[in-house]
DNA sequence: TATAATGCCTATTAATCAGGTAGGGATAGT
DNA sequence: ACTATCCCTACCTGATTAATAGGCATTATA
């Protein structure tokens, strides 16, 4: 499984909506705003959270996006596989367990993926939207003043391209 | 981490070295044959695993490849991040650990991809050449006749194209 | 020593995907 | 009406994937 900047954009967009969760309909310019996203991929991104039935529209003035349901129950995995596919590293899990039993030299091979699937599958199932929010920043018991985005530093680390022989580690 | 099917290649091409290991140089074209790869295209992978000193060539006539270590000595991962790069399911681990200090808001996030990608290493790391040869097919204590590849089945199953609304599972 | 069999290496390609951008239409608040 | 917003389709550019092609270099052996 890969997470392509689009997965990203959409699990920022979807903690913006976390974090805003009581607060009705967020445009999306304010949410491209809060993240720094491009606007409109941002609502390709959006568009398919909604016809995914994760997110609800608001339409006309004063629309916007919001959660269709609480952010305890929305899982990574379910944002992942929706806009990245597959958790497995290859194929998906049914086709790997279809491969374990029918292509037996190379079983072994299949349920190492699987494992690998597996792993993956249980933290991402088991990681909710409200459990990225109560590990973030506004809640790691500071003194809270009212004065939230105050000095936070506007991070600009981009991501670098990867050359191929950069030192090990992955 | 996404396998692809270069990847899967590769895998392939390693597991057959492997079960010849003391064969001494396995042509291309045989295990291009042996696995139903094609053959150019092998060369390419076999090449770049000759480069990054995991297998060695053996030129001209009666030439061909072997493994430069033993195959309980060549972890998968080392073959998965050559070929398909990090395991980590975004960026690399450097990078996620580079973003979980620097940039507050995402931290949460950041640190679930790093903990898929550890689970995943963790069971590629730990995963050799030689444990996937032990667990396949000639090693399931079956009677051993010496006619081997006799009837096994050759499986035909192409890959699916994996459509986008196909019944939940990964 | 000629010849054939191999790996070495670079270039090329067609198809697909990734990451956007653009713009007009539909809908709703004022 | 007017304006703000989401809806939807189309389009675009560059990178990547999965190959194929072909000539050069090296080696075994007849």
């Amino acid at each position: 499984m890969k997470i392509s900047q689009k997965g990203l954009y959409a699990l920022q967009a979807m903690m913006v909506l976390t974090r805003r969760y009581t607060q009705g309909a967020i445009r999306i310019r304010d949410i491209a705003y809060e993240e720094n996203l491009p606007e409109k991929f941002l609502e390709l991104i959006l568009l398919e959270l909604k016809n995914a039935r994760i997110v609800e529209s608001v339409r006309g003035a004063k629309g916007g996006y919001q959660l269709r349901r609480a952010p305890s129950e929305i899982r990574l995995s379910e944002i992942i596989r929706l806009i990245d596919g597959p958790l497995a590293p290859f194929g998906d899990a049914d086709q790997l367990r279809v491969l374990i039993d029918r292509d037996a030299d190379h079983s072994a091979l299949y349920k190492v993926f699987l494992e690998v699937r597996d792993a993956a599958a249980k933290i991402l199932e088991n990681t909710t939207l409200a459990d990225l929010i109560s590990r973030g920043p506004e809640n790691k018991s500071r003194p809270r003043n009212g004065n939230r985005r105050s000095n936070r530093r506007k991070t600009e680390l981009r991501v670098l391209p990867m050359v191929a022989g950069g030192e090990g580690h992955d």
